[in-house]
RNA sequence: CGAGAAGUGGCUCAACUUGGUAGAGCACUACAUUUGGGAUGUAGGGGUUGCAGGUUCAAAUCCUGUCUUCUCGACCA
C-alpha cells in the first residue's frame, strides 16, 4: 500500500496547510520574494500550457483573434467609466516615476484591460461592416491583493481577457453566454470540474458590467472558487468612451460589448479538488506528463525494455517521463505520486519474467498487471477511465455538499455546521445579502437562472426573486 | 488593511528564557554495496541566523523598524 508523503499535512486536518505544501512538493510554484507574485516552476507552467492550447484553440475556432495591449493605463484614462474605477481603484498599482523623473500623470499597472480596449476600440470602431470584434489577449495583470495565496489569489496574475463589441444587445449577450459555456465545458471536460454556472447579484457583480455570468466551482473543503467569469456590459463603457458606429440604417449608435476571463486559478482549484495526502493528482487531459515509466533493478534488460515501451506510448501520443534516477523504487512510487502522473508504469526481474507490466493508477491507487501487448491499449483505457473517475467522484462530493434552506433559521444553522453551498429562495435585495454576510460571512454565488423562486425570502420574508447559492469562497 | 503566530544551510527543527566560537536529521556531492513502497556504509560541501538600525567588550539570543509566510477577518479572479 502506498506510504503518506513526509511534509504533506493531511487535508483534513488543515486545509490550508496541505494545499501549499502539494504544491511545493510537486514542484508547481516557488514563492518570489515580493508578497503575491509567484514563480511558476516548469512542471506548474507545463499544466497552465496544456490549459492554453485548449483553449486558445476554442477562442480561434469561434472566430477570436489574439492580440496585445499595453500594461499602463494612464489615470485619465482609468477614470472614464465611473464604477469601473470606483471598483479597482482600491487594488491598483501605479507608476509614479519614470527613471529620476516624477510622472506629470499616474500610469496605473493594467488590473484589467476595458479601458485600453475601449480607447482602442474607439480608434477602430467605425461602421457596423466593423463588427463583431472579437479580441483576446493572453497576459498578466496586477491586482494590489491583501491577502495571497499561490494560484488562487496572487497579485500578478496570468490570465486571458477577451473584449468583444457588438451590433447588437442580443448578439453581445450570446456572446457572453456562448464564452461562459467555454468555460463550463472546458472546466467540465478537460479539468474534470463540476462547476454551477449563473448570473452574479448586483452587490457581486463585475465593476462597470451590466451583468456578470460565474463559473463557479466548490473545492474539497467546501469552499467556492470563483473559477472564470463572463460579463455582459451593454452599451454602458461605449457611451463613456464616446465609440460609435454607423448602423444598418445609417444612424450613429453606441455598440454592445463584453468581456470574459479565466485565469492560473484554474490550477489551483484542479489541485483543490481532486488531490489528495499523497500529492497531487491531476486529470490527464490537462497532465503534462501521462505516464511515469519506473525501472526497478540495473538490469540492462529492462532499462532496454523500458525505453522500448516509452517509444511504444509516445508514438501513440501518450507523453512519458522515465524515472532512471538512482533512487529506491520506493522512493520513486512516492514520488510518482506526489508528482501526479495519472498512471505509474513499474517494470522490475519479476515483471519482466512474465512479459508484463504493472500499472497503477493515480486517482485510486490501484495496481494492474498486464502484458507487453496490452500496454497501450491499458493504458488508453485507464487514461480515459480516470478522467471519468475524477469527475463523478469531484461530483459526488460536491452534490454531498449542496443544501437547500427555507427558513432563516435553518440556513444559519447549516452555514454554521456544514462545508458547502446553500440554496435559498431570495428577494433581490441587497441589504439581504449584507444581513447573511454579517450574520454567517457566507456571500451570494450565483443566481440560478433555470430555477424558478417561489415563496418568501427567509432573510426578510418578502416575496422571493430568485434562487441563489451562497457559500463560503477562496 | 486589522488581530494573532512564525522567519536559523535546499527542507524540518535545536540553540533564544538566563547574550559568550551556530548544531542535528533529511536533502546534496563522491565511492561502494543495494533495488517490487521513501536503502546502507564511508568520506565531503554548504549557513553568520529574513533585512536595516540600536544596546553591549560581545547579539541567532535584548530593543526598534521593516519585509515575507501562515491563520482568522475586511477586500477581491
Amino acid at each position: 500500500m502506498a506510504q503518506l508523503v513526509k511534509d504533506i499535512v493531511s487535508r483534513d486536518v488543515d486545509f490550508g496547510a496541505w494545499y501549499t505544501s502539494v504544491i511545493k512538493k510537486a514542484d508547481l510554484v516557488d514563492y518570489s520574494t515580493t508578497k503575491g507574485s509567484m514563480i511558476i516552476r516548469p512542471y506548474g507552467y507545463a499544466i497552465w500550457e496544456k490549459m492554453v492550447a485548449v483553449l486558445d484553440a476554442e477562442f480561434k475556432k469561434s472566430g477570436h483573434q489574439n492580440l496585445q495591449m499595453p500594461m499602463l493605463i494612464p489615470e485619465s484614462l482609468l477614470n472614464v467609466e465611473k464604477d469601473h474605477v470606483a471598483g479597482f481603484a482600491p487594488e491598483v498599482a501605479w507608476v509614479t516615476q519614470g527613471g529620476e523623473e516624477t510622472l506629470e500623470e499616474r500610469l496605473c499597472v493594467r488590473p484589467t484591460s476595458e479601458v485600453l480596449f475601449c480607447d482602442h476600440f474607439k480608434q477602430i470602431i467605425k461602421s457596423y461592416r466593423d463588427l463583431p470584434l472579437l479580441y483576446n489577449q493572453w497576459c498578466t495583470i496586477v491586482r494590489w491583493e491583501k491577502t495571497t495565496r499561490p494560484f488562487l489569489r496572487s497579485r500578478e496574475i496570468l490570465w486571458q481577457e477577451g473584449h468583444t463589441m457588438h451590433e447588437t444587445s442580443e448578439e453581445a449577450k450570446q456572446e457572453t453566454k456562448r464564452m461562459f459555456h467555454i468555460y463550463e465545458k472546458f472546466q467540465r471536460e478537460y479539468l474534470a470540474l463540476p462547476v454551477i454556472v449563473g448570473k452574479k447579484t448586483e452587490k457581486e457583480k463585475f465593476a462597470g458590467a451590466e451583468s456578470t455570468y460565474t463559473i463557479e466551482a466548490m473545492m474539497y473543503n467546501g469552499y467556492a472558487l470563483q473559477n472564470g467569469t463572463s460579463h455582459y456590459f451593454g452599451q454602458n463603457f461605449a457611451k463613456a468612451f464616446g465609440i460609435q458606429f454607423l448602423n444598418r440604417e445609417q444612424k450613429l449608435e453606441y455598440p454592445y460589448q463584453t468581456s470574459w476571463g479565466v485565469t492560473t486559478r484554474m490550477i489551483g482549484a484542479v489541485i483543490m479538488t481532486h488531490s489528495d495526502d499523497y500529492g497531487l493528482v491531476l486529470p490527464p487531459k490537462i497532465a503534462p506528463v501521462l505516464v511515469n515509466l519506473i525501472p526497478i533493478g540495473k538490469d540492462t534488460d529492462i532499462l532496454e525494455k523500458i525505453q522500448e515501451i516509452a517509444k511504444m506510448l509516445r508514438e501513440n501520443d501518450i507523453t512519458t517521463t522515465i524515472d532512471q534516477s538512482e533512487k529506491s523504487p520506493g522512493f520513486k512510487f512516492a514520488e510518482s505520486e506526489v508528482k501526479g502522473y495519472p498512471i505509474r508504469l513499474e517494470l522490475g526481474p519479476r515483471d519482466y519474467e512474465n512479459h508484463t507490466v504493472t500499472l497503477v493508477r493515480r486517482d485510486t491507487l490501484e495496481k494492474v498487471t498486464v502484458s507487453f501487448e496490452e500496454i497501450v491499449m491499458e493504458v488508453k483505457k485507464l487514461l480515459e477511465e480516470i478522467q471519468n473517475h475524477l469527475y463523478q467522484r469531484a461530483l459526488e462530493r460536491r452534490n454531498a455538499m449542496l443544501y437547500e434552506a427555507k427558513t432563516y433559521q435553518e440556513f444559519k444553522q447549516i452555514a454554521q455546521e456544514k462545508p458547502g453551498f446553500i440554496k435559498i429562495n431570495w428577494c433581490g435585495k441587497t441589504s439581504c445579502e449584507e444581513k447573511i454576510k454579517a450574520d454567517t460571512t457566507l456571500k451570494s454565488r450565483c443566481i440560478l437562472e433555470d430555477e424558478v423562486a417561489e415563496g418568501t425570502c427567509p432573510c426578510c420574508g418578502e416575496k422571493a426573486l430568485y434562487k441563489v447559492y451562497f457559500g463560503k469562497q477562496y
